[in-house]
This record gives C-alpha cells, sequence and structure tokens, in this order.
DNA sequence: GCAATATAGCAGAATTCGAA
DNA sequence: TTCGAATTCTGCTATATTGC
C-alpha cells in the first residue's frame, strides 16, 4: 500500500483515531495533553499499528524513531489506540464480523473514535428495506412506529431457519437462498420485531405441540398406574378427600415434567371408580373441591371435609399468601427517596398485615421474652423479601430500595448489587441507577434558572 | 384472544476514574 | 503511566398489563 496516497487524502485523516495523527505528526500540541511517554508505550503503539495496519502511524513512528511522543489523560488517545488494535486481533478471529469505518465529517480530530453502533432500528432507515414476515417497509401504525431489525444472532437465525423450515410458506418462498446462519447474516435479512416475534413463537407453539403428543402416550400408562396406586391407598368409605389433595399425592409420585392438574385427576378418579365416587361443589367455592364415596353420608363428608381442610397447611398458606400479595408499600409512584421510604415504612409499621402477625407469633413463640422491636424488625423483613418474590420484583420495597442503596454506596459494586438481586435481595443494579436517574432530573427541574441544586 | 404498551433485566461498548 | 473496575449509554428480549 502506498503511504503517499494516504497522506494526500484528507478523509483518510479522519478515518483514524485520533491518536497519534496530532501528536506524532506536530510533534508537542500541548503541555496539558501530551507526553513524552516510555519505551514500553511506544512498543505498544507500534504492534498496535502493525495490528491494525495503520500505514499512516507506521509511517510517523519510522520518521520519528523512537522519540515520538503520544497523548494521555485526559484525551486517552493511548489508551484508545491499544483498545482498538485489541478489538481488532479478537474480531478478526471471528469470521463474519464488519470492520466498521467511521464516519470523519464534522467530528473533533482530538476525540476518541465513537463506539460502534450496532444494527439496530435506528439504523434501519432505508424504506426499500422490507420485514420478511410480513413483505413491507417500516411503516407508521398508528401513534406506533414499526421498525425495521436486522437479525444478528445466530441463535436467533439458526432458529429463524427451522421454523422456515417448519413451515414451507411464503417466508420460506422470500428466503430459499437460505441454508444457514451465515447466510441470513450475509443476506441481511430484515425483520418487524413483532412479526418475527410471532412467527418465532407460533413455531415454538406448534414445536411443543408435536413433542407434547409424541410424549403423552408414554406419560399416559406411566400416569394411570401411578394414578391406581394411590386411589388404592386411600379410604373413600370412611374419609373425604379434595380434589387438589389427591392431585398432590400423585404428583408427588411422578416426576417433575409429568405432573398433572386437578381436571385430570378427576377424570382419573371417574374413570377408576365410575358411579361408586361422587363430587360436591360448595356454594362459595363454585368449583369440585372434594369426593366422595357414596357409600358414606353427605352430613359426615361435609364435617370430614371442613376438619381437614381446617387443619391443612394449604389455608393457611393461601392466606399468607393473599395477605402478602396484596399489601401495597405505595413505593411505586414515588422516586424511592429516603424520606419515601421511610414514609412507606412507618406506615407498614402502624398496618402490619394481622395473619402474618400471627403466622410469625406462632412459629417463634419465644419472641415475648426478647425485645419485641427486634422481632418485629425481622418479621417486618422476611415480610418484605416474600412481598418482594412474589410480585416478581414489580413490587419495591422499603427493605429493597434501602437495602440495595446502602449496599452500592458502601461498597461501588455493581456485581455485590447483582447478585442480591438474584437472590430476591436488592433491586436490580438498572432499577437503582434510573431512580436515582429520575431524582437527580426531578432536582434539576425543581431548581430555578442559574442556581445549583444543592 | 390478540395487539399494543410498559417495564425489568441483561449485555455490549465506550468512557471515566482511581490506585499502584 | 498503566491497568482494571465502575459507570454510562444504548439496544434487545421477556413478561406483565391494558384496552379493544
Amino acid at each position: 500500500m502506498n503511504f503517499n496516497t494516504h497522506l494526500d487524502n484528507s478523509n483518510y485523516l479522519n478515518t483514524f483515531p485520533k491518536l497519534i495523527l496530532a501528536v506524532v505528526a506536530g510533534g508537542v500540541v500541548g503541555v496539558t495533553t501530551t507526553s513524552d511517554g516510555t519505551d514500553d508505550g511506544r512498543a505498544k503503539i507500534r504492534m498496535a499499528a502493525e495490528q491494525l495496519n495503520d500505514y499512516f502511524v507506521i509511517a510517523r513512528i519510522k520518521a520519528y524513531s523512537n522519540t515520538f511522543k503520544y497523548h494521555l489523560k485526559p484525551k486517552a488517545c493511548y489508551s484508545t489506540y491499544i483498545l482498538k488494535s485489541k478489538r481488532s486481533a479478537k474480531t478478526k478471529s471471528e469470521p463474519g464480523h464488519v470492520e466498521e469505518v467511521e464516519e470523519g465529517e464534522g467530528r473533533d480530530s482530538n476525540k476518541a473514535p465513537k463506539r460502534q453502533k450496532r444494527i439496530t432500528s435506528s439504523s434501519c432507515k432505508d424504506n426499500e428495506r422490507k420485514c420478511v414476515i410480513c413483505d413491507r417497509a417500516r411503516e407508521s401504525c398508528g401513534t406506533r412506529n414499526r421498525v425495521l431489525y436486522r437479525i444478528s444472532e445466530s441463535d436467533r437465525a439458526a432458529l429463524f431457519l427451522d421454523a422456515l423450515n417448519f413451515y414451507k410458506d411464503e417466508v420460506k418462498t422470500r428466503c430459499a437462498f437460505l441454508d444457514t446462519a451465515g447466510d441470513v447474516f450475509a443476506a441481511d435479512v430484515f425483520y418487524h420485531g413483532n412479526c418475527l416475534r410471532q412467527y418465532l413463537l407460533k413455531y415454538k407453539r406448534q414445536i411443543d405441540a408435536l413433542f407434547e403428543n409424541i410424549q403423552r402416550s408414554d406419560e399416559a400408562a406411566t400416569i394411570d398406574s401411578n394414578c391406581k396406586c394411590v386411589f388404592d391407598s386411600l379410604d373413600f368409605k370412611t374419609s373425604s378427600y379434595s380434589v387438589s389433595h389427591i392431585c398432590n399425592l400423585i404428583n408427588a409420585k411422578l416426576e417433575t415434567d409429568n405432573q398433572i392438574d386437578n381436571r385430570r385427576t378427576k377424570v382419573f378418579l371417574i374413570k377408576y371408580f365410575k358411579d361408586t365416587i361422587c363430587f360436591t361443589y360448595p356454594d362459595d367455592r363454585r368449583k369440585s373441591q372434594m369426593v366422595y364415596s357414596s357409600s358414606l353420608l353427605q352430613g359426615n363428608i361435609i364435617e370430614s371435609l371442613r376438619s381437614s381442610v381446617k387443619s391443612g397447611p394449604q389455608k393457611i398458606a393461601l392466606e399468607l399468601l393473599h395477605e402478602c400479595k396484596n399489601y401495597d408499600f405505595g413505593l411505586e409512584a414515588t422516586y424511592c427517596t429516603s424520606e419515601d421510604v421511610k414514609l412507606s415504612l412507618d406506615h407498614y409499621r402502624s398496618h402490619r398485615p394481622q395473619q402474618w402477625l400471627q403466622f410469625m407469633k406462632f412459629m417463634f413463640p419465644n419472641t415475648s421474652n426478647t425485645n419485641t422491636d427486634e422481632w418485629l424488625l425481622k418479621f417486618d423483613t422476611l415480610f418484605q423479601f416474600i412481598h418482594y418474590w412474589l410480585s416478581s420484583g414489580r413490587n419495591r420495597t422499603p427493605f429493597h430500595c434501602s437495602l440495595t442503596q446502602t449496599v452500592h454506596n458502601l461498597s461501588r459494586s455493581r456485581q455485590l448489587v447483582d447478585i442480591m438481586n438474584r437472590m430476591n435481595l436488592a433491586i436490580s443494579y438498572d432499577s437503582m441507577q434510573r431512580l436515582n436517574t429520575a431524582v437527580a432530573q426531578k432536582m434539576v427541574e425543581e431548581t430555578l434558572p442559574n442556581r445549583c441544586p444543592w
């Protein structure tokens, strides 16, 4: 390659990292941004330039021998350049990677190169591109702008090909030339997010249904034998059982992925006992709840069922579930600041869920012997933990908000926050940052012009 | 039931910062 | 001066919610 060709091309100057261009070309540019450098640093830059085939910089290095200088902080040309060479080495070993060439127009020559932009919705502005599923271009649908994306992940490309080969529909006709995931990348296949999502979801459901049919025949024999085993162990002549109870007994004998529901349990009961067994439908529940033998008197059955349900842990669990799930800490409409958290906690302490409290006091009967506040704090923490868990992390609690902020403030560790979030002990790092950003924006909005918010 | 919308979580790339 | 960790920014996916 001819160096002079590049040196004469002014656009070329803009396409390379702004590093060394000014520094090496002009010697010392500014006292604050330039350093003498070290032999080690110069050796690394030399290697990076060779890795990047950066003939312009190689030529400069040769011209200045071992005395060239380079930008350090705050412009960090050195770091950026070394990093770029490392990435280049990595991507060369990964086929299919498209090397990015930055647009140089209007860019500050001292500015570090912008990060590589993904090919996504924002870059898919060409209206001639069409969605491979619906065969339509980018369009506005009501208030929603349906943008086009490009398939850029091997897993997704492979799944898409599987779906094509499964359906052999008009989409397959449009993509007849695609055989491998590599073909999908090369062909630049575009899609509307929702179109592809629905297409793959439909495929996944049909595949699942097929597998289910195949497995069903094998499972049926296993379930049947286990049901008979459970039914034989129950005494329908003197006792009554809820369908859920029988279902649980059967499921305990079955493997995890072979579980049956109440409806199937009832079908098996009818199939096995025929007309010798009866169901009742309590008015307040409006669902089949109990089963009894025809030889038992109806009055005794009701009493038998009532006592069995009352003593069962299921009822307790359901009531606690209802209380835990439905409690509202009122933090969703707030910024979760320390004041919000305190307010929410104060409200909770004055309106503690009574059944939960009662349950915990039964569980820890020695609470009266110790400091009550200490025990209440533990109960409150546990309640908030379960509440957060039941809402799948959607309902924030004072415990989770304050603990996340405290841990992060003390450790500054995202990893720690993430670990705690996975254990349901903290809100996610992103949620925390979003809240902090929202608080900061609010402060700025509420601050008068030309005044500092604090 | 379906489509649109909102939200949480995850991941990658670039930048900043501080310690050695 | 160098390096690694933390932070910021951006985009995508999965899931829940809402309205028709």
